[in-house]
DNA sequence: ACAATTCCCTGATCTATATCATGGTGGTTT
DNA sequence: AAACCACCATGATATAGATCAGGGAATTGT
């Protein structure tokens, strides 16, 4: 973006310190604008008719959270809560359209976004539905790896605190069989479990895991 | 669109007729352009590790296949094939781009398609981990009625035609229980299977199996 | 019109994963 | 410290759906 666009974005922001637990916007909120995260991570999830929730995407420093919603002139379809706490700055939706829709280059930067968006959730559905449980864990595991992993002796830790029940609504199964399965891979050493911490060991095997049928 | 770029676009054009089971585009190949769809149906599919089919999406008259890898920069993230016959034009993509970039409005449409289509992606993934077959093809035939539902004597019959199979690789399930499901919601009257043919008796039924915990 | 596929259907297992139950652990509050 | 709470772990059981197997019906090609 240009530089007087940086500027003009700049009055109409307001940043916000959010701790733990808080929740940004709630599925079928009406969307005002913006949130660019600062600091800290948050969860996006959907809420199933039984309560279940489906982490559809986590978004951490530098991420932009509610365009697409903003865009497609829905309501959120998600809600986002905040799994550690940061700062969160939000943007009236009034002083973006203007923006955006005089320059040409970002909206090319965002129908490019959106299509590599889509494309991954189109993977996703179809990876949900195809892998097992394990398959979709390692996944899990090597996505979270490059994206919040720390060297570490023997392996590269994941700076990030997840619960096992979280980490079951991210690849879409219960705590018990996350928990079941994580214990497995301990067992194996792919993976060491230092209470909350998980330590990755063997990414290799768990690239095969991931990808080859099990 | 104004009317100087239709003409423009129009002279980039070919027109070519495909025949049933004929490939447009394999997964993998890198895109050259866009296709639309005079008449006759697509179904576009991602092939799983174990050569299992999963149909993404379908398309027919009227709509355009391709623009997300294109614009994103990707090769195909699907096959396109065939299902019913037709006529199906080809744009290429250096007429595309220069014709797209200097025009907002469309630019802003195609953001607006895209974030619905993502929305939409991402429901149907969350969908797949929790929700039952059963659900799933109620779903499913609920869509198919709007799209090519056409009013017959007591209910709506479905004017595609797809075998089990491919109701099967839409759903993510195997072909058995997509033809076990049916039969059962013929014999609960939701449904009435003629042959190939499928006519919806009962819609208010299937949105309820389709919505609400089973 | 015929054979040859491809498609449909149903039954019998088998298996991954959900569900239910129960106890242990670690961190936090008072 | 004591008590509490959320989280972790593991066992037992139940079940949706996959897989395997076989036979009949319908479409397609020649």
């Amino acid at each position: 973006m240009a530089e007087p666009l940086v500027s003009e974005l700049d009055r109409a922001k307001t940043t916000n310190y959010y701790h733990k637990k808080q929740i940004i916007f709630y599925e079928g909120n009406q969307p005002y604008g913006l949130y660019c995260i600062s600091s800290g991570i948050v969860k996006l999830y959907k809420t199933g008719m039984e309560g279940q929730q489906q982490i559809v995407r986590m978004a951490k420093s530098g991420d932009i959270l509610g365009y697409r919603s903003l865009f497609a002139g829905e309501n959120y379809s998600a809600t986002a809560e905040v799994m550690e706490e940061g700062e969160i700055c939000f943007i009236d939706k009034n002083a973006i359209f203007p923006i955006v829709q005089r320059d040409a280059e970002t909206m090319m930067n965002i129908i490019r976004k959106l299509s590599k968006e889509l494309r991954q959730a189109e993977d996703q559905a179809v990876g949900m539905v195809q892998k097992s449980a394990k398959e979709r864990l390692a996944e899990l595991l090597l996505l979270l790896k490059n994206g919040y992993g720390k060297k570490d002796k023997g392996g590269t830790l994941l700076d990030i605190k997840l619960t096992r029940e979280e980490i079951a609504d991210l690849i879409g199964t219960t705590q018990e069989t996350a928990i079941r399965i994580l214990s497995e891979m301990n067992k194996e050493k792919l993976v060491e479990l230092r209470g909350r911490q998980i330590v990755i060991r063997d990414a290799g095997a768990l690239a095969d895991i991931a990808s080859l049928p099990s």
